[in-house]
DNA sequence: CATGAATGAGACTTCATTCAT
DNA sequence: GATGAATGAAGTCTCATTCAT
């Protein structure tokens, strides 16, 4: 906290002027982020386009925000990791957020389709998003450096993953 | 470190006869765990076989052994997620790690032979062992219950992600 | 102070153009309350019937104020108990205030007609106001429930305690 | 805390070797120094005495304690008043400990022997102790100088007030 | 070797008071 | 006069590490 004061060059006691406590002031952090990342998700979206665009679509979406934002990227994966995220992650599994139903939406509707496996939707998320995190952090901590063809080519790989 | 000593039943400074300090003690234990994790890998590995049959070895025993040892997993995977994780994981990148070489030499085999996508290893893992953690930890928390069926199709669906 | 604010339905800021400071406030409430009692102890005050007359009532009147004001009466007994209260109670065991005037006349009075035992002044005040205190402190954290009949016993064993 | 540390002449850290917390602290030094009280009390206790001459040696040996320990009788009195010492009155209303026990028993004699009014315990006790704790108090502060005759004049005052 | 009491920097949080608006 | 955001010292407590026994 003191050094959240500093940075943010205001006494200590002034934080709790905006937040309850430590644990709040990260939750909301956290939440102002996932509405960020929603935000992205939705812009230019491809609604009536096949599945397979919208996916591909999403997925970079995704992996450009976490790439432009490292920070953002940092703070949501150490949060999802920490014990102020495991509440909440229940409740997405189970899903009562938004963003997650862009996906689960998209993959119901690919399975309906027959053109997405016929698996638990967990394990869809696993197979999509598991690869897209590894790259995002690995990204952040400077051991890849991404570029369009990389991108585009494990996006491909990921639909390899869960299409039919 | 008091709870270590409690549980240890030694005294609080006779931990630090052992280890250097704190973070000597984490990184020792993590270099344990992970020594544990490829004897696992090597037991039963279908040496001969096709890289196909290899890789879900591979892949499934893995993932079996974070369900059958949670604690190891989190360990692991918070581990990776620390700031003494960060060093340690260079090197592994670099390929300095012994568990590393065995995916390694299969995906390198597999990208020689053209049975596996042309991709930067690093992708190769991320398309591999991202769904793989996604996974250990939705299981971990209690979030999917996993059985043999629902790895079967997950480990086919990895390598439809990786294969060409 | 905040709480105060908050209680007035004012900004915060706004308490310290009525009152110096926290402590000026807490000084200044206490005089209005012991102005609150000393009226009280005036109403009806028998002042031509004999001593033992007008301290039953004085006494009861007090006992029964602070069990029909209780957060009055936990106020000032706060106030005593506090490093606000120690310099105002030099004054009042020096006579300086207008409450223990009543009981000091009453008393001296008593002493010089030879109805009450020649006790230095704040001995007849223990004897007195001692057991008052505690009565009413029992009432209001809801230890005792004190009903008539118990106030005149106890006013009673009061006097006998004073009496000669 | 920091200045008890610095009284004790240990880190602010050690504290808290020996206590739980503040709380605990403060809740173990006076379950400590009431043991002592209670011992001062039985010292020389005329057990098989008169009533009169029983109280007249508890309530004089009281005060002489708290007189000779003005720093025993301020924590204790502080006690009583603070939020710590709310839930333990509790207790000894019902008489769950031990020091009330001795009065309660004597005043139990003292009301069937027809030597003490036939009040509620509480209001014996508010009799007896309320006189005491105003002297002990005044005293401490420096308002009264406490002689033996004095004290011979109160106790004896007391005892008015609960005699039959 | 083993112990565990002692350390003290640093963490989170509160609160009376001020001052620009 | 009124506001309430800002302040920062001070409070309680934690914890990795040391060292005399």
């Amino acid at each position: 906290m003191a050094m959240v004061a500093e940075k943010a060059e205001v006494g200590a006691g002034t934080i709790y002027h905006y937040f309850e406590s430590k644990e709040a002031l990260i939750n909301e952090l956290y939440q102002e982020l996932e509405k960020k990342v929603i935000v992205t998700l939705w812009e230019g979206y491809p609604i009536s386009k096949p599945i397979r665009e919208r996916f591909i679509h999403l997925w970079t979406a995704l992996l450009n925000y976490f790439i432009a934002h490292p920070l953002y990227f940092r703070y949501i994966e150490q949060y999802h990791n920490s014990p102020y995220g495991v509440s909440l992650r229940m409740d997405k599994i189970l899903g009562k957020t938004e963003d997650h139903d862009i996906f689960k939406n998209l993959f119901e509707e690919g399975i309906a389709q027959q053109v997405i496996k016929n698996l638990p939707l967990i394990m869809l998320f696993a197979l999509a998003f598991g690869p897209l995190v590894a790259l995002a952090r690995g990204h952040t901590l400077g051991f890849i450096i991404l570029d369009g063809t990389l991108i585009a080519q494990t996006v491909e790989a990921c639909w390899d993953g869960i299409k039919r």
